[in-house]
DNA sequence: TTGACAATACCGTCCAGACGGTACAGTAGC
DNA sequence: GCTACTGTACCGTCTGGACGGTATTGTCAA
């Protein structure tokens, strides 16, 4: 029971992300997401009863996703800052991400960017208190932004090779500044 | 003539671009930009017949103020790096600026996306042949991509003094990387 | 074991309102 | 008298969301 529910609400999470990606952030509409998702209109407002609902599930599951999995990655011999490049390299690599959706969530409510800013400040707080250098910490850190930034909008600006170079920089930047790692490349 | 005509064009143009941080890049609508530009809906018609047109004048005048800007700021004493820089850091700490009528552009239709990766696309390539060091570059370049997205989206992540920080950082590591004097663009 | 009922997970239809866009008559200033 | 608008009225379309209906599954007393 839960498993239905569940694969349900997941499926239209990805449409909507879907939809989202093809049709442009501000032109998300239920309809098109129900169509996407196999789901009727009806079934997906049993599911988030407004469509400011959807958006939140959409920002809150990506917060949440990204989390998980840094600090899954964060293990006793990669120090945060170096999980958290690779983690970013990762998903930049991916051929499609979540991340659409968020867009989708701003561009219907710029209030939705008040979890996502609280998020990335707890972040880079965490990261600060791993390093010694802030100014180089803070460079890295908005080049993974820039980076994911780039992903975000899907322009594709870098080749996959200069994003490569890009990571091998910031890890070469970022390794011999972390405390108490032994980080490698 | 021409000037009243630009006045009230460029009226229009600000004025969508704060319609479009208030309510949202994607609930950006042509009455809402009229009533702020203190312009009729016939006269915002007259001046951009479709919202199409509207949304490409603003993504278009985006584009060309900071080619400007940043050419004005290319000197003989400051390589196009440095400029870039500065010029950047200017920018994200300024109040308020017109890159939020982009985003509502981009939410509106994603292929407004192409002239701006374009658009990077070219300035890292110029940047690329001034710079002996691709890899510092990149992540330099990355990171003010990175401020300049935290700006968009109006998060204030950074405080103003870390944004200090951040682009003394990048100057200290782009400064030397930078091929001197006669650069051919 | 079964029949009555209830909760879950949808479907399909309908509608008020918002939106982009058109048309056009009027007018202030150069 | 032309340019550069204003103001209003209107149209067709789309959208979010409300609502009533329904099939399936679960629960529980008799």
């Amino acid at each position: 029971m839960t498993q239905i529910k569940q694969s349900s609400r997941d499926k239209i999470l990805s449409a909507a992300a879907e939809v989202a990606r093809e049709a442009g952030a501000g032109r998300l509409s239920l309809d098109a997401v129900a169509a996407r998702a196999g789901v009727s209109k009806g079934g997906l407002l049993y599911n988030f009863p407004t469509k400011a609902s959807l958006m939140r599930a959409l920002v809150e599951t990506f917060l949440t996703n990204f989390e998980q999995e840094l600090d899954a990655s964060h293990t006793a011999q990669d120090g945060l800052l170096s999980a958290y490049i690779k983690l970013s390299a990762i998903e930049c690599a991916e051929a499609q991400h979540g991340a659409t959706g968020v867009l989708a969530a701003i561009a219907e409510d710029p209030d939705f960017l008040k979890p996502i800013a609280a998020f990335k400040r707890r972040l880079l707080d965490r990261l600060k208190s791993e390093s010694d250098d802030f100014g180089s910490l803070l460079v890295i850190y908005l080049a993974l932004e820039g980076m994911r930034s780039l992903k975000l909008f899907e322009t594709e600006v870098l080749t996959s090779e200069e994003r490569d170079l890009a990571v091998e920089s910031m890890l070469k930047i970022g390794a011999g500044r972390e405390r108490n790692s032994t980080a490698s490349l």
